[in-house]
DNA sequence: CAATAAACTTAGAATAATTCTAAATTAATA
DNA sequence: TATTAATTTAGAATTATTCTAAGTTTATTG
């Protein structure tokens, strides 16, 4: 799945025109919008949706890992349409969230001990800080 | 601040009855648990109080550092009494959290690039998975 | 193709964690 | 002690998200 592809197609997952529009918004506001805020950014577009149906696009790009949610505390759930393995810079500056690639070999294990036959499914790392300018 | 020290002080947060109990009760149950769960553990004891009174107390906790706030997903906020860097690991097949300290010596920058002069004010690491019996 | 079933979309209602309000109480300060 | 500031509290309000139920689209089957 190349960055500007906008023709996302997943097996097993219906790619209807609302998930379509849902994923090529998305890729053009890679800034973690909320699921409000996709919704917005789609009212005055050809493809208008209920808020409902942006919820279930992205439940369902969720679980097909074509999306991934980012929570930062507990402000409303943003999305990320980078699908490969990184952490989150939240700059409390400007209020916006960077996407951080991890250093290449780096691994969690460096940072932490896990026990013996650990199964990790999901790491979600989280940075909040600032940028200087 | 021991572990064990259930009568935290900390200079400019008014310790009051509520505040100590609730502290008292996380430092009894080590387990993250919500902010309902610490008002229910309470609900028997000679010092019951609001719900409101309970998160009233668990955010004056979280801002004089004594208390650190676990989001999972957008499950109901825990809490953790261990105030030392760490690492969360969420047993998916317990639904049980546990706490990871970092291997001495580590440091994020292990793992990941920051800019140069970028400050951290907070870090967050959360995994899931599961854990051999 | 026609009929049937499954998946999807939608508006609006419901849910639930958390925050807010405003009044009473408690603690600190002058 | 008198005054002020901080805290507690019950209950109302907020709000992101999920649910419901009906209509629509898409896929499958005969
Ligand atoms: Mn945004
Ligand atoms: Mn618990
Ligand atoms: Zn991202
Ligand atoms: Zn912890």
């Amino acid at each position: 799945m190349k960055a500007q592809d906008h023709h996302l197609q997943v097996p097993g997952m219906r790619m209807t025109k609302q998930r379509k529009e849902v994923y090529r918004t998305l890729m053009e506001n890679q800034d973690h919008p909320s699921a409000s805020e996709i919704h917005n950014l789609m009212k005055d577009t050809e493809s208008p949706m209920s808020l409902a149906t942006v919820y279930n696009c992205l439940e369902a790009l969720v679980e097909h890992g074509a999306v991934k949610q980012v929570n930062i505390d507990r402000e409303p759930t943003r999305y990320c349409q980078n699908s490969t393995p990184h952490a989150h810079f939240h700059d409390q500056s400007t209020g916006t969230i960077h996407d951080i690639t991890f250093k290449p070999g780096a691994s969690l294990t460096d940072l932490i001990e896990l026990p013996k036959g650990t199964e990790v499914t999901n790491l979600e790392i989280s940075i909040k800080g600032t940028i200087p300018s």
